[in-house]
DNA sequence: CATGATCGTTGACTTAGGTCAACCAATTCC
DNA sequence: GGAATTGGTTGACCTAAGTCAACGATCATG
């Protein structure tokens, strides 16, 4: 569409704003004020330390000790004070405060599920809902070490091969290429991150460590979040660790038919060096000297 | 992504509620109460009928009724009684009023701007944004009857055209096809439709007159409200149109290429006939009898 | 062990926002 | 022309939510 972009954007924020007063006004629809049930929510979602709560919703603490106390009234949370600092507090939800957010958390995804099962290209809606909130939360992402063999990162590597076989002409099969042992990629060997927004996985990248040098595997970002600048962060947060693991020597291989890649490595102080392996994927390979 | 698509809605609400709750709190950053500046805003988008707006925004008459004697009060807003009906009041905005209308709007483009400035594929945000807006406000979506040489029925057949160059083998010159004389297309001979979604066209279809047979023109829906039922929408009310028009026949060319709508036609009454004109765009012929 | 900082609690207060009923003035209906 | 209806105003009242200051209880530090 060639109309106004500022146009679409507020219609935009008019249609969500409208909506979820209907989406997170599940947060009502069970009799309770918003400050309870965001409180209770929180409890789940955060853990069970105070200070964190009141941190994660940004409360005054004469607020949230007042909500913690009608939640406790209703026999939804106890309160126990933390056995490592007396004055800092526990609050723990009962099986009926586990109840309670189980239904909070079926009204929000009964209209979510209402709004995929009437749509006619749910994918697409998916893949737009994940585009705008990438857009409007990069700067809200973190990289976080994590197990290459836990679900997050299964889920970018079945993301990562997909993607090469749709890039390379004679398609990728990760049994035919050197698939690192999930142990060299983690500590004290090397490491495995994931860029995680709010939960979700958008992008990973493994350091799989080694005698002469270490290398870097498995970068991938997700489609929604491209071109946000997470790659260089991912790469940048594996230098970094990788310094700490006293390494010295990084190398990496890569495929001219994934070009952003170059780019990125050539952009990035890393050197074209020979072929250092017998891989059958990779065409370009890359090193790079850790002062 | 293969992950929960309701673990992605979910996201996709924290990421626009967090963040519209900076987008939509230009409402606030003025030193007025979240109400007024709502109120504000109503007037003028509504208009000045005060009953327009207390429907639009939902409120109580009292409640609103203080809102205006406090923007009266700021000299925002002038009261006047309706002329056709003493007991109706009109809020109109003042010159100050407007202005700061103008300021929270300033607030509200600058937030949207730097969104857009910052991302590196303003166009693919903006469409996914679209998609989800069409989402969520489809059953909100209205049909109105509109000029054809007006800036919205302009917009929507540039696209039209747009998309038939991308979609025809030879492309698409509109001064090379039968362009039907926008005269043709307005009260009394035909009409020219609109779907609108808050102000925004997601379609359009004309009612050409004629003196045989009136003809379907134009029929078009954006990329990001397909399938969700619009165009079957407009053609039924161009065809209700028509009936209160007296029209009794109705013909429309379309084209092969053009496979969605050549199924509509079929699946909603009308019958393929012979080729009735020498435009040398379509290569399909659809009739109606309106009963 | 005394001092100061930290954590949560409590009471007093404020603001935004909304409900409810009574009311007046204008209009519509019979 | 009188009765009923409608649109807006006003006062009384309520709840949610947040601010502020004072205050124990506890912990960290010199």
């Amino acid at each position: 569409m060639s109309l106004d972009p500022i146009a679409r954007i507020r219609r935009f924020n008019r249609a969500v704003t409208a909506q979820t007063g209907a989406l997170d006004h599940s947060f009502l629809g069970r009799g309770r004020p918003l400050g309870l049930a965001r409180t209770l929510h929180a409890i789940s979602h955060f853990g069970q330390d105070v200070a964190t709560i009141r941190a994660a919703l940004d409360l005054d603490k004469a607020v949230l000790s007042r909500n913690l106390k009608a939640l406790q009234a209703e026999g939804l949370v106890e309160l126990a004070a933390d056995p490592a600092d007396a004055r800092r507090k526990q609050a723990r939800l009962t099986p009926a405060g586990l109840a309670e957010v189980a239904a909070y958390d079926a009204l929000s995804d009964d209209q979510a599920q209402t709004l995929l099962n009437r749509h006619p290209r749910p994918d697409a809606l998916l893949a737009a809902m994940d585009l705008v909130a990438s857009a409007l939360t990069v700067d809200r992402v973190d990289i976080v070490a994590h197990d290459p063999r836990g679900d997050l990162a299964r889920h970018c590597l079945s993301e990562y091969y997909a993607e090469l076989a749709r890039r390379f002409d004679q398609g990728f099969d990760v049994t035919l290429s050197r698939d690192p042992d999930a142990a060299a990629m983690t500590h004290p060997h090397g490491t495995f991150l994931i860029a995680l927004s709010d939960g979700l996985p958008l992008g990973c990248v493994g350091l799989k460590g080694g005698t002469d040098y270490a290398e870097i595997k498995r970068l991938w970002v997700a489609p929604a979040a491209r071109r946000l600048g997470l790659s260089r962060r991912l790469m940048d947060a594996a230098e970094a660790a990788a310094r700490t693991l006293g390494i010295t020597l990084l190398r990496l291989d890569t495929n001219s038919a994934l070009p952003e890649a170059v780019a990125l490595y050539q952009t990035t102080g890393w050197t074209r060096i020979n072929r250092y392996n017998d891989d059958p994927y990779p065409d370009v390979f890359f090193e790079k000297q850790l002062k």
